[in-house]
DNA sequence: CTGACTGCAAACGTTTTGCACGGTA
DNA sequence: TACCGTGCAAAACGTTTGCAGTCAG
């Protein structure tokens, strides 16, 4: 596990120090956490972190199109490791964020059609209850 | 013009003030703003507008369900007001947001069923290169 | 006339920076 | 060893707040 990490960090040219694995392995067992997050996280295994370094080390992932940024309607943003390119789903009560993928070449066909834009990327948030939190409120 | 904007703003519940009138004139002439451009734009007619009425204003309105911000990615948000739900389509190179309707609820359905989430609002952007950058990166 | 809005300045939270030290390659 | 990353503290940045004066209703 930790020469995977290791091996991947340096397939994006960053340098292997413990803080950065701990990201790392953070944002793999999560999928997607805050700044604030990941820091309380890592900072109990670490007490020494400082959040600067945090924020050193996501900006340096980000420019090596290692993370991302998922900015998300009425919260704070959050960070996760780049894969193929997917849609997101959050709850709005709870706030939990799920990857969805789904088939968009229809409407990326039909909104190039429309709007002459050639597309190449996309940032699409649905969000609604989860089913946790839908089951709450009809208890309630 | 004036008076049309005076009634939206009583409709509601806003008090009517020349800032504020603004404000809206300018969301209705360029759809989207940031709120450094909202600032800019306004301090022209308006030299002695502080930027916290700005701020103030902005949230007031958000409040009320009269604007909405539109987070984008790699860039500030911008603001604009609430119509029918909608995507938005931004040019990566000159930062262009337009509006785009597009029929969602296919996605959504399948979303819907794959996820046993209910999903209640979209926050959807589709990003590339608008025709006018596309003919400069052509020529170049 | 009253409460809400404005502008200013101060406060606040978040993110970035500079620097001395320590660790990676 | 040379350079990059870390931690700390200070600075910068965007946004919010408190207050006194003003304006809309």
């Amino acid at each position: 596990m930790n020469e995977y990490i290791t091996n991947i960090l340096k397939e994006y040219d960053l340098k292997v120090t413990p803080q950065r694995m701990c990201i790392v392995e953070e944002l793999m067992k999560h999928g997607h956490l805050t700044i604030e997050e990941l820091f309380e996280k890592i900072s109990n295994k670490f007490p020494s972190l400082s959040l600067a370094t945090v924020y050193k080390n996501i900006n340096a992932m980000m420019e090596k199109n290692f993370i991302k940024e998922v900015k998300i309607p009425n919260r704070k943003s959050k960070y996760e490791l780049i894969k193929e390119e997917h849609a997101h789903i959050i709850c709005e009560k709870c706030g939990r964020v799920e990857d969805i993928n789904i088939d968009k070449k229809d409407i990326v066909k039909e909104i190039e059609d429309k709007t002459s834009y050639k597309i190449e990327h996309t940032a699409l948030i649905f969000s609604g209850l989860c089913p946790e939190c839908a089951k709450e409120s009809e208890a309630a």
